[in-house]
DNA sequence: AATGAATGAGAATTCATTCAT
DNA sequence: AATGAATGAATTCTCATTCAT
């Protein structure tokens, strides 16, 4: 009875070779991402990850030595999709500044990421994170990548409008809190919250700071209730 | 070797009388606090808990049934804490709207809540919420009363303004968010994020919003590195 | 269906107050060498320990947190108990040198340490002494003690007699192997080897060295078989 | 990383040819020594073995189909090694019994043998011998041939003598077991007892039971410390 | 012959819970 | 009220063994 995952992440970096092993310890990974959101941290044990990919016992043993490796070779492939979606957002985005911070502030709305699943495994790991100096690290890799971008970006469009006096930190980090929040919100009152209003929530601050630059473009698709 | 807490809550809600059975039950309250904030929440045992208040093993059993019960009234008790904090700070603040605003909102930066051991602890629970109804249904409660409270001052100060057709919900939305965030920030990254820049931080959005209302005070105490 | 020792060992040293706890303890080392007597040492497990005593499967790690901890509190329980054999018996020895070394010689062959149980579990740990440094410690320093003592009677008897060019160590050295031997003997091949014929041959080895000194006394209570 | 190990034995009887199989099998087999004497018969796994030898973990199922049988089959390994060098030494032997009874003595501190490595082997079969009849029957049999080698070069040399009422059966276990015993304390006492050491206790016995016959060539290579 | 993924039984260990004192 | 010994279920981990390739 493989419990098995919604959106499967496309691919988090080009890892390693595809080999059978590779794809088993993949295998294996979301299975964790699934039990935890099912189960949560404390309850998923090993046996409930093999059995959410129908193999034996042992198996997770036999792929990561340690439940602890398992455990942060999950968060790490977190990591490496979130990265990954932003990034990718980047990538596609046009040309002007405003596009790409738009985009970039899009990204943290995307279903791969934004899903109560994912938000609950992150809350997750965020709730042992003080305990567990791995986590912690890993957790605080994640974002700083992801402010620096941020931040970069709100400077430039700083500069454009000619206001390089304001603080570009205070807002970029006004717009990271906000999303984090919006996560949050997403994972304790999921019915109040659909993923067009979070956007429109953080999209309404862009705008306030950034005026007139920002609003919700219709093409979003709401997937609310998951 | 009892390991006991920080800054000491306020007696939160006279509740109960002071009785023998009931300074014992917060002090294991209190010990569960610390101990989730040190070890995790997965980590976190009954003689743990136990030691920390320095008495026998079997006491948690004999005052709370359960660990379950344990846990339960230790979010019970946080967010009494919490309640307490932002409504006292109701009380104390000036007569206007933006003075009550400004309040409730620096209230979340009360010492006695935000600082790194009880934000550790909140997002624990956080953490477990998705699979846990009760866990889920206090944290959904805390919110919830907070942000009435928080959604009914934008309005009035918006209807102050003659601004009535601005979505409040929107602002309030984007505050609590920011306030999580920001709370996120100080667990993952406490050196990076001082008292005072995450109060500048949230205010700068409530300045930013409601114009020229809202500049930090300067009694701010900064306690970074908690 | 506790399985239960022979003879017991008469309380080797007068450890710790006589608390209910330490007779569990006591109980779980003797349990721990009739298991390795009956079973070896790979194939004792903590389960099989625990049924010797017909506790239930947790309770070795209440007293003894660890397997190894049991194991090595039970090669020092082992080390006690033959240190206060041969002490006791030179305590009860008469006065003169040639009978203190009798007395000392012939400890090695009393029941209490000789039988075929005891000498299994001592070859069981010295087995495993070398991938051990515990358990080397505890055996070298088991024989450190004995030996010195044994060489001391040497030496003294040498210079009673005159012959103080002889090298007492060598003697020393010489009937420790061969008691060592015949403790061999009586394991692999218990048959053969009757506590008569082995203190003979001990014996006969210190007759032909100090001649004329020694013969068995015919008290020898002989437990061939055991 | 092939761990491998050091005189490597001559050939223990000529047995089977010599295919690729019978290869694979010896190096096994040697494979197993070298883990047991590093890691103790208890922590010794298939794993180690096959990776001693630098092949696949399931190679060991492959030549020896069981655990059991690859011990058993090391321990005859190690018994017949045993066997050919006493009798290697023999056949060299000089003429006389006193020659061939001195060659039998210090063929035991060989050091194709007499090793700590070997040694260390020898006891970790020892100490599981009285719960496994496999052992105990190899065991044995490895110390019957010899000692009646012993006995009977022991028994000609009193008839040559003239002392043929003297219990040559006691003398021959007396030597026996002072080398058993020796044995034993260079794998507790590797430092303290060298070979030549070890050789002259052996020989100091013979010596005092056939007076003038018996002592240490010089030519002896000391291999303390191995 | 050899590999190495997979199995699954069994081991140690942890810990909430019970209960006699 | 409190203790702390004892329980026993649950969990992680180990490892001999199997088997398809």
């Amino acid at each position: 009875m493989a419990e098995q995952s919604m959106a499967d992440p496309p691919e988090p970096r080009q890892r390693h070779t595809d080999t059978l092993k590779n794809r088993r310890r993949e295998q294996l990974i979301k299975s964790t991402i699934t039990s935890i959101a099912k189960r949560g941290f404390a309850d998923t044990t090993l046996a409930n990850v093999a059995e959410g990919v129908g193999l034996s016992r042992g198996i997770v043993n036999f792929h990561f030595t340690n439940k602890e490796t398992l455990l942060n070779d999950t968060l790490q492939y977190l990591a490496d999709e979130y990265r990954h979606v932003w990034r990718h957002a980047l990538d596609r985005a046009g040309p002007t500044v405003a596009e790409r911070l738009y985009a970039l502030v899009m990204a943290d709305f995307d279903p791969v990421v934004y899903n109560r699943k994912k938000i609950a495994v992150w809350f997750a790991f965020y709730g042992e994170s003080k305990s567990r100096p791995t986590y912690l690290a890993l957790c605080e890799q994640r974002d700083e990548q992801h402010y620096i971008a941020l931040r970069d970006l709100c400077r430039q469009l700083l500069d454009e409008s000619g206001r390089m006096t304001v603080d570009a930190d205070l807002i970029a980090t006004a717009i990271s809190a906000i999303i984090d929040g919006l996560w949050l919100d997403r994972l304790l009152t999921p019915n109040k919250m659909s993923t067009k209003r979070a956007k429109e929530t953080a999209l309404g601050y862009l705008d306030t700071v950034f005026s007139g630059h920002f609003t919700l473009h219709t093409d979003a698709t709401d997937t609310r209730h998951v």
